[in-house]
RNA sequence: GGGCCUGUAGCUCAGAUGGUUAGAGCGCACGCCUGAUAAGCGUGAGGUCAGUAGUUCAAUUCUACUCAGGCCCA
């Protein structure tokens, strides 16, 4: 028997029960052991950083990777997937931060560096582990990945293979120290890299200041504008772009004042310009510096050239603070100039400056609190010398901020380790262009400008939990670098006073971690060498995730090897930056390769009105809700159709319940329908496989369609087109398979014995459901696991244990002539539909005759759907019109795509006359194939071709007409008609009443009815077809059934009282 | 300021190698059908395909610019 479902299906139930399946008969280990380990499918999982819950974007990114890892694996691909969770970094210190009431990165030494970290590793295990975490989620979304063999990033055999890689660089010379301008982060206290920073642009209000920079050989000063105040105090020199336009003018309350022609606009009184010169001009004129408290070695405080200046905004004039910009800090070099740090890395001014001593450069929130930073200060104080045009706090624009601690950044000129990405960008760029990028625009554009603007990567951290630079220096600044524990063993640590060696410490204390790495001395020609303290960016542990989730090269060299580059990967555009990033900078740099060939890369998830989600607006929304009042399958198949993943996704509930009801609800039905009647006809595929050749027509037709489904389906896919996909399986479920195949083949179910027609309509549905069933499994795992074994189980047709370890099928019968026969008959069937609705006049109704006009080339696929199209409609009789049926109105339209290229600017005149064209004309082109026509006193033979004929109305009837297809319907009624009608009524009103007295559907009964002699004369015709519809052994008219079912009509005119009874 | 993407019905989205009637779902109104039945189907209202200019016999589609929104970079 198949199993039928409940009327309310509850779907989180059934999927509770498909996961246990799952667990108890481990389906997903037999995925991927059941497969030909030498057809491989390679796929990384981008690990997510273990901090805090995982939301709705995580189940989109996540529902991606999985379906094309389960199609791929229904394919026959061989698909390992390691999970990896990356544990490192500033997102966990700042957690734990948190949890630990500090404010400043002091504390963490304070506290000790080892309990701290040991913290840390127990609270990404936590994060990993705990309720509503990552497993949970991963497990309940039905996400197929190895929980148990994760790669995790703070192991010791993780970080020896980044060590290993760190290594390899450094021998190709890519590694240095530089002192350089960075964007430094002064709550966090470490540089960040700029794929860092680019993560964490935010829109912000900062000082708009206009300053006047007294001249010293003349009464006049140079108005320059800044966003950032304090830099002001490490002035040494101003820029003016040397062919910029520049002007002297005279105000009343300023004096006379210098700036860019075109900036004149910031001047708000009344002026006089004096003089108008170039920026050349202005070249070597000295000024009184602001500030006077770092004595400086070398000239400073006049004016210079810079490329970069611009009148865009501000004044035409930059100041320029060496310590604190990039084209700053390349402008004093060229000059000579000297520089002046006053800032610690942790943002605040050095003793030296003695009246903001101690002070933060820009306000910072710490953990317990925000202290403001100095800049409203030294506004004043300048003000007060009488040194300020204007001030305000409203220049809006967008900021570098931490990505994980939201305070804004500052550059910073400072030492730090980099890795010579610059020597690989062509490389970089070239590889690129060999992956296959979904949305293309994404690699080409975005990323491809990235690589193109390529900057050495900015690799050290100074911070306490992540992988430590392997880097050991002695006094000369000569470097060992580490590349595996074996090489750190030659090291020694002191304990008590006593040089230990590390290989002769027990296992368990080496711990590549602080601070164990950095007790760790080494001695090489009488020389002790020290660790630089410096982490490394946590970007480069997930970009080595290739060959570090393996332990390569020290074990498994050839699963590596196998598995590099991957095939597929699938993340948020966020990391374009980030993780596609670093992945691709490490493959090219150690292996001189791509890392992966294919991607998915998917946008944001708004909410329904298109704002982002955040806790503050209250819209985030939690996936664990979703699953339990939707289940996973609806909730995944919404996120995956709503829009392409690289479209951002407006998500609205309200989708969810539409897709349920729509997609799964019609697929479960048409189960529920097919194993309704199996069940009661014990079909169980046992019988004789009938050929599809020798189906009926329907049959053969929707098999082709579902042949066309999968081939369409299959290439989609392999262009991982995954919404397309989806939209043809339930397109197909929906208005193929649903709405015309069952409808249209019901009567051949419920009726009549089993024979040939019967059989083939059960296979044919049979394998309908099993196929989509299949072609959906990769994005609704759980619903179609039950659809699969329900199935299955009867007609034990196939021994795989679970869907997921099916095959795809391979289309292999396509008829396209017989889809486009029945694409025909469906436009008449709908064009009659429409007359009739028209028309008020009911299906029930039985009507004489219809005709139809169509082209010539048709109307042999039309007369053999003759009867589909008359049962359909409840028509009699289907008539076909010939081209000389003088009933049919034609007019002839121009088909532009053949007349266009052929005469050009004539097709202006030669539509007019197309379409005034009569029809003997028109008649003339059908019989003989041309006419000749004088169009601007040219001559032209006009053909079949050209133009497209249609017929529009056929006189005294009631017509409808679309793309050439002409339908009309004979609305006069008989007696014979009515009488049918009426039997017809009378059908619907017993099955009604059969449904309602909860009759089963093979209960024959006996009907009685009261009513008008004249709707019994009708009636009585039809006796035999209605017994036979209602499953009547007898039916009487004016007598009574005791104890029957009873109920009142209306049927036309007459009253009617109806009474049924079981036999 | 630069790069990329988006702009089609009230809403969510399709589509068009340029071809004269631009589609679907949801919502709304009105019908219909129903032995799958708290489904389904049809009809109707609703669109200057963001705007302007150009190329073309023909532009919603191609090009340029403008406007609006998003993401990224300076």
């Amino acid at each position: 028997m198949f199993k039928q479902f409940e009327e309310k299906i509850s779907y989180p139930k059934i999927e509770e029960s498909i996961l246990k399946f799952w667990k108890e008969n481990q389906i997903f280990e037999k995925s991927i052991s059941l497969r030909d380990e030498k057809n491989s499918f390679t796929f990384y999982e981008g690990p997510p950083t273990v901090n805090g819950r995982p939301g709705i974007h995580h189940v989109m990114a996540r529902t991606l990777k999985d379906l094309v890892c389960r199609y791929k694996t229904m394919t026959g691909y061989q698909v390992h997937r390691k999970a990896g969770w990356d544990t490192h970094g500033l997102p966990i210190e700042i957690a734990l931060e948190k949890e630990l009431n500090f404010s400043q990165k002091s504390d963490i030494e304070k506290y000790g560096v080892a309990e701290f970290n040991k913290k840390a590793k127990d609270l990404v295990y936590h994060h990993i582990e705990m309720k509503e975490g990552w497993r949970t989620l991963t497990e309940r979304m039905g996400y197929w990945i190895n929980l148990d063999e994760a790669y995790i990033t703070c192991t010791n055999e993780y970080i020896e293979s980044v060590w290993w890689s760190l290594k390899e660089l450094y021998k190709k010379g890519l590694i240095y120290k530089g002192f350089k301008i960075v964007p430094q982060c002064p709550h966090c206290e470490t540089p960040l890299s700029s794929h860092e920073l680019a993560l964490g642009y935010d829109e912000v209000n900062d000082p708009n200041v206009y300053i006047k920079f007294k001249l010293k050989d003349e009464d006049a000063s140079i108005l320059v504008w800044t966003t950032t105040p304090w830099t002001l105090i490490s002035n040494v020199a101003l820029a003016v772009g040397e062919d910029i336009d520049y002007v002297k003018i005279k105000t009343e309350k300023h004096g006379v004042l210098y700036l860019a022609k075109a900036r004149l606009s910031v001047i708000k009184e009344d002026f006089e310009i004096i003089e108008e010169l170039k920026g050349k001009a202005l070249l070597g004129k000295e000024y009184v510096p602001l500030f006077n408290y770092i004595p400086v070695d070398k000239k400073a405080w006049y004016v210079i050239s810079g490329d970069f200046v611009s009148t865009e905004d501000g004044s035409g004039v930059v100041h320029i603070a060496p310590a604190f910009g990039a084209d700053d800090y390349e402008v004093s070099k060229k000059y000579d100039l000297p520089f002046i740090q006053p800032v610690t890395k942790s943002g605040r001014f050095t003793d030296q400056v003695t009246d903001f001593a101690g002070r933060l450069v820009k306000s910072i929130q710490f953990q317990t609190h925000e202290e403001k930073g100095v800049d409203p200060d030294i506004i004043k104080n300048l003000k007060e010398r009488g040194l300020i045009y204007r001030a305000g706090n409203d220049y809006t624009h967008s900021y570098p901020h931490c990505w994980r601690c939201d305070n804004p950044l500052i550059y910073y000129a400072r030492d730090s380790w980099y890795i010579r990405t610059t020597e690989i960008a062509n490389r970089m760029i070239e590889l690129n262009k060999t992956i296959n990028w979904c949305p293309p625009e994404v690699g080409a554009g975005r990323f491809g400008n990235w690589l193109e603007e390529n900057k050495d990567w900015s690799l050290s951290r100074d911070r306490y939990w992540g992988t430590p630079l392997p880097i050991w220096l002695n006094e000369d600044g000569d470097m060992i670098v580490v590349g595996s524990i074996e090489e750190l063993k030659e090291g020694f640590v002191e304990r008590d006073g006593n040089k230990i060696f590390v290989k002769d410490l027990p296992k368990d204390e080496i711990d590549l971690h602080k601070p164990f790495v950095d007790e760790v001395k080494f001695e090489k020609d009488g020389k002790i060498y020290t660790r630089t303290p410096e982490l490394i960016d946590v970007w480069y542990d997930s970009g080595s995730m290739p060959f570090a989730q393996w332990h390569y090269p020290f074990e498994n060299k050839e699963i590596f090897e196998s598995n590099f580059p991957a095939d597929f990967i699938c993340e948020g555009i966020d990391q374009t930056r980030g993780w596609f990033y670093t992945l691709h900078a490490i493959a090219t740099l150690v292996f001189d390769n791509v890392a992966y060939k294919n991607l998915i890369v998917n946008e944001l998830i708004l909410d329904k009105n298109g704002l982002k989600m955040s806790k503050s607006r209250g819209n985030v929304i939690d996936p664990f809700l979703m699953f339990d009042k939707y289940g996973v399958d609806a909730t995944r198949w919404y996120l995956v159709t709503t829009s392409p993943p690289w479209k951002p996704t407006l998500f609205d509930e309200e989708g969810i319940v539409e897709v349920q009801r729509k997609f799964f609800g019609t697929l479960v039905n048409t189960y529920n329908f097919f194993a309704l009647y199996a069940n009661i006809d014990k079909f169980n595929m046992s019988e004789e496989f009938i050929p599809y050749s020798e189906r009926p027509e329907i049959d053969r037709w929707i098999i082709s369609k579902l042949h066309s489904l999968v081939k369409e389906y299959t290439e989609l896919m392999e262009s991982y087109d995954v919404t397309k996909a989806a939209r043809q399986v339930s397109n197909f479920t929906i208005d193929q398979l649903s709405n015309w195949y069952v409808r249209r083949s019901r009567r051949r179910f419920w009726k009549s014995e089993i024979n040939a027609n019967k059989l083939s309509a059960y296979q044919t549905l049979y394998e309908c459901l099993l196929t989509v069933t299949k072609l959906a499994a990769p994005f609704a795992p759980f619903i179609t696991e039950e659809l699969y074994q329900n199935l299955n189980n009867v007609t034990k047709k196939e021994n795989y244990e679970s869907v997921h370890l099916a095959y795809i099928p391979k289309p292999k019968f396509i008829d396209t002539e017989l889809e486009e026969k029945m694409e025909i008959a469906q436009r008449v069937v709908y064009l009659t539909r429409s007359i009739r609705a028209k028309n008020n006049l009911k299906v029930r109704q039985p009507l004489l005759k219809m005709m139809v006009a169509i082209d010539k080339s048709k109307r042999d696929a039309l007369s053999k759907m003759e009867d589909v199209i008359l049962e359909e409609v409840n028509i009699k009789k289907l008539i076909i019109l010939d081209d000389d049926s003088s009933i049919v109105n034609k007019t002839a339209k121009p088909n532009f795509k053949v007349i266009g290229p052929k005469y050009g600017k004539l097709v202006k005149s030669l539509t007019n006359a197309i379409k005034l064209l009569d029809g003997n004309s028109i008649a003339k082109i059908e019989k003989e194939g041309e006419l000749e026509l004088t169009i601007e006193n040219e001559k032209i033979k006009i053909t079949n071709e050209d133009i497209e004929i249609v017929s529009h109305e056929i006189e005294g009837w009631l017509v409808e007409s679309e793309e050439g297809v002409t339908v009309a319907v004979d609305t006069e009624l008989n007696e014979d008609l009515i009488a049918e009608g009426y039997a017809r009524e009378f059908v619907n009103r017993i099955q009604n009443m059969r449904k309602d007295a909860n009759f089963d559907v093979i209960d024959r009964i006996k009907v009685a009815y009261f009513s008008d002699q004249k709707l019994f004369d009708y009636l009585n015709k039809f006796n035999d077809y209605i017994s036979n519809e209602v499953l009547a052994d007898e039916i009487n008219f004016n007598s009574d059934l005791e104890k029957g079912f009873e109920q009142n009509f209306q049927i036309a005119d007459f009253n009617c009282k109806i009474i049924i009874k079981k036999v």
